[in-house]
DNA sequence: TCATATTACTTAATATATTAAATAAATCAA
DNA sequence: TTGATTTATTTAATATATTAAGTAATATGA
């Protein structure tokens, strides 16, 4: 019978399982400090800028919109983002980090550094490299 | 301020948008047959044995249980999949492929693969393996 | 044997993903 | 200028992810 690749020879499943394993070493910190995953991934974000329209946000923490919009709304009613709307373009939302949001971030970022040093120890800082630079180079010939 | 690792040293996201990338190209052609990512990770899973237990189906589709619960549901509800109990055992679960199932596997199969060739005349054959095997070697050293 | 623990799965609750449709503001074209 | 189109975001509907709790069958030990 016609028959799939094995799941060892399946970029996609392998990438998967890669994703898994690396973020469940991440998660349980996250959780700790009463984070999702994803939350922290736009939390991140408005980190490394002053503010950014709601479009921007999508793209940089890969969550489409219709997920955006619900995370940010949790986020605002923890009070660790804020959002205002653009008077130049009143369809536009900009999102910014609030002071406690900030501080929720600064508390974070050592902990996460901390977790990712102990993967460099585990795999080796060259095969990590190594590892990067050919992830990067697919999702260039990938991209569409 | 301590910030951390831009998202092109980031191994977590590079992971994320390697997965999306990969996956962008299959999804179209999957939901055409009317199946899910996962509702085709289960049916791949089926397709290389007779009958499995629900808990080795959760390992090996990467879907944790309480998401099989529901989307075998809905497998068998396309009467795609049968659920039987083990009589040995009542509290375990058996889940086949109907003959349905079985015809609706291999007409993606050839698809899927035709697609995955072209990934691999995107990226170079040997550059794709090498990935792969960059891949395995990851999550062999950071499984629990 | 019988209370207890474990196993295998399901249900529940909340969060996110995906696709389509809706809304409202801005732009464009005749 | 105004009707049509595009843009930016939200709402809606269905599917999945995650964690905790529940249920029923089986195994274990005094």
């Amino acid at each position: 019978m016609a028959t799939l690749r094995n799941i060892n020879r399946s970029l996609p499943m392998q990438l998967l399982l890669a994703r898994e394993s690396t973020m469940s070493l991440f998660r349980p910190m996250l959780r700790s400090f009463g984070l999702t995953d994803q939350q922290w991934r736009v939390l991140r974000v408005l980190a490394g800028c002053d503010d950014i329209e709601a479009f921007e946000l999508s793209q940089q923490s890969m969550i489409l919109p219709p997920s955006l919009t619900r995370i940010v709304k949790n986020l605002e009613e923890d009070r660790l983002v804020k959002r205002t709307t653009v008077s130049e373009d009143q369809r536009k939302v900009l999102i910014t980090l609030t002071a406690k949001g900030s501080r929720k971030y600064k508390q974070v970022v050592p902990e996460s550094e901390k977790i990712y040093r102990s993967i460099e120890k585990k795999l080796g800082k060259r095969e990590l490299d190594d590892l990067l630079k050919q992830l990067v180079t697919l999702n260039k010939n990938l991209e569409n």
